[in-house]
DNA sequence: GCGTTAATTCAACACTTGTTGAATAAGGAG
DNA sequence: CTCCTTATTCAACAAGTGTTGAATTAACGC
């Protein structure tokens, strides 16, 4: 039905060069600082083109921002094993999210965008506080109380988030060269405590 | 000497009423986002002005995000005491900096701007994590090893501005309103386990 | 060939940005 | 008062921004 006359879509796909080449940019400069004009110049493309495929710089942010994860297929690799080793489990695929070259420039802008943009602010709380964490958290009512879980799970993106903002964004020494091991290991049991452990009064 | 002649500076501190204005919109919008006529307009006053005192949009960024506490009179209030509520102490005084209604403003700022200016980011560094952390950590070189020391100093500072990015400019529920006793508690632990305790395999 | 549709570019608009230099106002020293 | 210095404003520049609409080019069905 509806066979279509003229020209097709994207014979090459320029359309994922402007995302790639805006992936880059924004998670470089942030939301402001990148410009419509240095995608276009980075993909090789007018900057008319770009609108054309998406419209606004806001919609062409959230196409770069969509998480590259599909959340369905990543809580289980973190929920599935011993419950002692949730947060080892937990910290390594978080940082394997950064260190990946392909989600790590869409986790960057995600990331720096989340602290320049409003828009950002509410797409890193959906996506990352509800989608990944909540679900992860909902995995453990069998054996912390319900009514925590909402803060338990706040605690532990506080801890994720400050390790990207130093090791990834701000580049702090010595903890950006190290081996991730070393941090795994240092962060660990800051997760396990906050998800399943004893926090202030609780438990 | 040098008997000055001519009309004197500031009868009524409009430079201060400037560097006021800039650290709320800087707090508010950004490095970026915040624009000298809007800070301008905040203050009442021509734009021309503020580059009259403070030459370059740079400049009064780092005039406005110059930490407005002084780390010597800070550290020692954290130091002393028993050594086993060194992290209570820790993140009690860091949060009540970020609570203040004087100090807060400027450490939204540092904090907003850190993620978009390139400066910022060695700000932060410098100020944040070398200024206090490091010297918080030097006071434990009896009880720690040494080299340790600043991967300590990183780790504690990972869960500090994940904790104010949650709670401050995220603004992540419940973490976001919960009473700060309720953050002490649950957070204490974590610095002090980073601080002087158990990491991977030192210690 | 034609006609249709999409890909791509050109050129420009309307606006905001940081910044500057000249002009004006105001207050104190002589 | 005059002189000097500072505070403050006015008006404008040059550059960069996102965005738009028309024009051109290329691929496909007929």
């Amino acid at each position: 039905m509806a066979r279509r006359v003229g020209r097709r879509p994207g014979r090459q796909d320029t359309r994922g060069g402007i995302v790639a080449a805006a992936r880059e940019v924004f998670a470089e400069r942030g939301y402001d600082g990148a410009s419509i004009r240095q995608i276009a110049a980075n993909a090789g493309v007018d900057p008319a083109l770009v609108h054309h495929y998406f419209g606004t710089k806001e919609q062409l942010f959230l196409a770069v921002v969509q998480p590259p994860v599909n959340p369905a297929d990543l809580v289980p690799r973190i929920v599935a094993g011993d419950p002692a080793k949730l947060g080892e489990r937990l910290v390594t695929t978080f940082i394997s999210m950064f260190e990946s070259p392909v989600t790590a420039p869409a986790f960057e802008a995600l990331l720096r965008g989340a602290f320049a943009n409003r828009l950002s602010g509410k797409l890193i709380r959906e996506f990352f506080a509800v989608q990944i964490i909540r679900r992860v958290v909902r995995e453990l009512d069998a054996v912390v109380d319900a009514a925590e879980l909402p803060l338990r799970a706040n605690l532990a993106a506080s801890q994720l988030l400050g390790l990207a903002a130093t090791r990834y964004i701000l580049k702090f020494e010595p903890i950006a060269t190290v081996p991730r091991e070393t941090v795994i290991a240092a962060v660990a049991p800051t997760l396990q405590r906050y998800l399943t452990g004893d926090i202030a009064g609780f438990r």
